[in-house]
DNA sequence: CATGAATGAGGCTTCATTCAT
DNA sequence: CATGAATGAAGCCTCATTCAT
């Protein structure tokens, strides 16, 4: 792809840098593999990013926006009650993990830049779910704690789903009814 | 460091190698840097070990020693009820995972041997966690059911430890308070 | 030498290569030493070539056009009889035989990379002499036959040449009898 | 093969190393890979040799006497005309290139070590066989010469027989005729 | 804007050699 | 006599980065 254009945008770029995150993980937002998957060399992309650092920050800041502020949007766009809002998180959020491997390689990664990409997009998740449970009648302290329980469940299940996919359901009932089964737990009294 | 020591065995290695593993990651656990830390050259670590892959798969193997087997024969050898197990082992393990954060790399890695390691550890975790459950009454579908919640809890835990632990309880006491929740939860009917 | 050099190109390289197959034979076919000799770092020289393996089969590309083609054409571009054609080749071949030791050396070599260069240029060489015999008289496979005796001859002479030049005429004139000798042996009746 | 054996010799070694240059030339006799066939470690092999180049030299003493020595008392042993010895010595030595491709490798290589030896045997191939042609009537400068020839088209032969086979003679018949068709062209007046 | 060329750090691997035991 | 351990030089390769054009 891309043979035909001839001039490239920084957008180009993060753009297939946000392609090399969903699919293989921060380590794959180089400059070298981007180039060739662009169809550039690597001068090229030094002339839009100071760096590989530079590439790196400004994918995970649109990665910020499109793996969680558009979630967000998405579920509220939907309407109805707190906790059918939450089941609908679950199952965007659980369905993407499978088609985006790349993910839990960023949620647990040492750089830095990554580290705090992944701070910011951890509370507001956390902050989103925290939001939605005090709707379904929490205090603040009690919704906050749930929510955590809530966001590690779903971490930890991702990284199942990346290492040892066959301990967890593979048809897609199957998952739903494993959300339901969170969710009920979540908001369990 | 280790300046005094002349001679090392393999078994030197790989508890060097352990180290690397825990505090950074599969990666880390390289012939180069690991000769360097222990004051040796790489050719002393060839001599050991037929190439780096060895050396990887010999620390893995000792990875998955003390970091289940091990845990698993603590355990069991304070004996109590199956639910004072199952608390004592969740405590065991997220302190674990706040003195090695590289324990959540090792989780996530794309290498096959450190994959196939990992199914292994993961595959005797959720097995003793069902056993735990199953020995509080719960039959062997539902146990294994909860089992793997259980384990993607524990999981998502280490990682939100290892990148916001802001998020986390700070506190031991606040945190044993969260993880009898956990258990709680985890054996209500 | 070449400190004044900046820019390499990969014919550059291909003739370093060449130079140190000539003079060393295959195995001095390496990116490190070749970039030390041009004056350059090995980096560069990856840049050129994919790999160790790619610059020997470039350089060896080469050395059966240099080594084969052009005596060829030079032999045919002189005219002249296929008896004297022939004396021609011989002269010329075991000249370069003397001023480059390392041939020898790439004429019995177990690198399949290398193996398969030689066929080529035994086969290009054998054909030659072949039809220079068939010129001469000769029927297809008399010609044939004697044109493997006539190469076994000419790779022998290269050989004792390259380690006992002192068994050999050590004079121009003398040796041009010898040729003189071996090409009437060949082709009498 | 040597697993009884608990104590080795100086000759052990030798013996084995002859078998490498064989079978592989002399790059073959290295400390290592002897230790490997002989099931000893490298220690042991700089016991009994200073150092590889030691060992080689060795090896090539042996090879020496088994090569060259060895193949003229057989020629001479048997009797018959010089003619007739001469075929017999073709025959042997021909045969031996192809169950030991080293040889050939031996024959052409840049270590001083093994240029000296070859030197030496050589010297005495090409001595023995001027001796045979003036014994067949020649006087000693045209023996001399043709010696020279035939050795020639020995190591050539040797050579394409290495790295060419297809283009000689695959069957003995065939290789006879052929033999007999050098010696008929060396003794022609 | 972008390319092509080059650099240098870092890691892998092999192997002759050394040496304490 | 021999082993096990270690060294160091040499070569392979990758990749972020730099820079002249």
């Amino acid at each position: 792809m891309n043979v035909l254009r001839t001039r490239l945008t920084a957008d180009d770029w993060v753009t297939a840098g946000l392609d090399a995150l969903a699919r293989a993980g921060p380590d794959a937002v180089a400059i070298e593999p981007i180039a060739a998957a662009l169809g550039a060399t690597k001068g090229s992309g030094y002339w839009h990013f100071a760096s590989r650092a530079t590439l790196l920050e400004a994918v995970l800041e649109r990665w910020i926006a499109v793996a969680t502020v558009n979630i967000i949007d998405d579920v509220n766009a939907q309407g109805g009650s707190p906790v059918a809002r939450l089941e609908r998180l679950l199952a965007l959020v659980t369905d993407a993990t499978i088609t985006h491997p790349g993910v839990i390689l960023t949620l647990s990664h040492q750089d830095p830049i990554v580290r705090s990409a992944v701070q910011v997009v951890t509370a507001q998740r956390v902050d989103f779910v925290a939001a939605l449970l005090r709707g379904a009648g929490f205090n603040a302290s009690e919704a906050e704690r749930r929510a955590v329980l809530a966001y590690a469940a779903y971490v930890g299940y991702a990284q199942l789903a990346a290492t040892v996919p066959d301990k967890l359901p593979s048809t897609k009932r199957a998952r739903r009814a494993l959300q339901r089964t969170m969710v009920n737990t979540l908001t369990a009294r």
